[in-house]
DNA sequence: CTGAAAGCGCTTACAG
DNA sequence: CTGAAAGCGCTTACAG
């Protein structure tokens, strides 16, 4: 409407004042007279003056952004629950002091190594979250050599300086478990995500310790990419082999509902004759016939977090790692009584 | 590991001419002695300098990114498949320029409308996705005041000035009323998203032409959210009715997913007693048992060209309303030959 | 073809 | 408590 964008100069110069006093007023810096500022905050105001971002990043040195790269196969991604739930809580946590998410997607690893190097050294971001952390992942050692700010989301398997914020999920470990053998299961099986991955080893290793804990026989491993399509490989594996678990516990809601679309399909009754748990936030979980039992992983509060965290971080403040709620164990429809072994075979 | 952050003016001293021409060289502008701007190009990324884009975006006056804004609950968030698939798209378009995208997500029509304005007055972005458009869209003229480029996503209902790229989806919708009317399905519903939104009522008249042009019975309508939640109680109220119908179409693939849930938890089997079909690209349809009937929307191709339509329109150029590729009906279990009258209620 | 200088709109020491 | 000025790292007319 009003033709050019409006600069600090011309409130200054309504205000009377010099753009320099105008700047302190806005940014509630002390040595300003309080009634100079309440009438320099109502002539902004007043005048519809918004701060331009990009000066205000270029003379504070700071983006006041923060990224995120989500290294997916886009498909993939289609059925993706964590991000967009994860994305909802950081945003909830950056948006509160005028930050902003920069998002990226990518599809190898080396694109993803290379947009992380370009959002920080071009000064698109001040920080950084971690997520899908490997083993000896060199994202951690790029980010040190590149002095940026980060956040790691999970848990990393080295003593890292940065800050880390992970989600509880050690007692939704053990309660599955013990669900699972307060109903007689004593062959399962896990699907669990790919190995280098230090949360889908996390996971097994949880696991298999509840497991070890009661005394149950250890049990089938296979390995996926966490996709629906290997979640569905993995549960043909299973089921086709001649002697089928009695119960499958998957390291994600999607694989778990591709299981539990093949295991019907083959003809097993599900929860009668075989078990199923998922792993996640998926909404759909809850309107699958049979309903999933899964493990209800807070994403947004996580999210919240570690953009908390990630904002901490860059203002210089020191970081105890941080842990988002406990997951907690959601029981429906898809875990029941094993099958005694004289009816199977 | 070097000190301070690489500028211009070292490229420059080392090169041993004026940063003006850096900067010439460096964007390909005409008036660079060739041998002298491969020399500068050379010392440039010999120095590993990257420009700073803060101070790129306040002497262009353009941010050198685009925001968009997803207004949805974070829980039916999780389960959406096309903001993913759409974003994996927009960042194939954009990152070959460099260019970045700038991603909110709230939960509020106020806060999204305060969104897109901040977005826009504070410089964050130089244009923005408009998607989910409703009739009278108070969007398109804050948009319009603002002068912010826009690139509408989808099937505005005026003749906006603003680039439009929408996806061809009028051919699935005939082929899917054609696939049913050839099942012999005389009785169908539908379930469609919000009337208030423009692409959920054009669904709906696809669909309901493409039955007139065959002559078909008028079919009932449910009106939902689009979350799964919605889609379960649309379904429950169509499949407990007396008189059910033998075939619903769901407006999208979450939807369908509950609505199947729901029917084969009735004792309803899907498809000889019910036909049932999405909408969308859920990976999730190919997985789920039976699998299903869907019409699949290449979202990645449709948030590439977007993107693509948005740059265009930011550095000026001319916009003709471009339309993604056309969506296919891909045909799985879900649907099958209607029950015969006599074998049905 | 090249240089010197102003400018983008803020923030921040430095004086007073 | 307030002002005048320099500076952030680029881009872009304007001269030559």
């Amino acid at each position: 409407m009003t033709g050019r964008k409006l600069t600090i100069a011309d409130v200054a110069k309504r205000a009377g004042v010099s753009t320099g006093l105008v700047s302190f007023a806005l940014n509630g810096k002390p040595g300003v007279a309080p009634e100079t500022r309440e009438r320099i905050l109502a002539i902004a105001s007043d005048m519809g003056w918004q701060p331009d971002m990009r000066a205000r990043a270029l003379s504070k040195g700071r983006a006041l952004a923060y990224g995120l790269v989500i290294h997916r196969d886009p498909a993939v991604l289609s059925a993706d629950s964590f991000f967009p739930t994860f994305i909802s809580g950081v945003e909830r946590a950056i948006s509160q002091r005028g930050h902003v998410l920069v998002l990226s997607v990518v599809d190898s690893a080396e694109q993803e190594i290379e947009t992380y190097r370009t959002l920080t050294e071009t000064g698109r971001v001040d920080g950084v979250f971690l997520t899908d952390v490997r083993r000896n992942d060199p994202r951690l050692a790029l980010m040190e050599s590149l002095r940026t700010q980060v956040v790691v989301v999970g848990y990393p398997d080295t003593d890292a300086t940065m800050p880390v914020v992970s989600v509880a999920d050690d007692h939704a470990a053990q309660e599955l478990v013990a669900h699972l053998h307060a109903l007689n299961h004593t062959d399962l099986a896990l699907v669990m995500g790919p190995e280098h991955l230090l949360h889908a080893s996390r996971w097994r290793d949880l696991i298999l310790s509840a497991m070890q804990t009661r005394g149950m026989r250890v049990p089938r491993i296979v390995q996926t990419d966490f996709s629906a399509e290997s979640g569905l490989i993995a549960t043909k594996e299973l089921l086709d082999s001649g002697d089928r678990p009695t119960a499958i516990l998957y390291a994600n809601d999607q694989m778990a509902l591709a299981g539990l679309g093949y295991a019907r399909r083959s003809g097993i009754d599900v929860p009668s004759e075989l078990s199923i748990s998922g792993w996640g936030d998926s909404d759909l979980t809850r309107y699958a016939f049979p309903s999933l039992t899964t493990v209800a992983v807070d994403s947004a509060e996580w999210g919240f977090r570690a953009a908390t965290a990630l904002m901490r971080a860059v203002a210089g403040a020191p970081q105890a790692p941080d842990v988002a709620r406990q997951s907690i164990l959601t029981i429906r429809e898809s875990t029941a009584l094993a099958p005694t072994a004289g009816v199977r075979s």
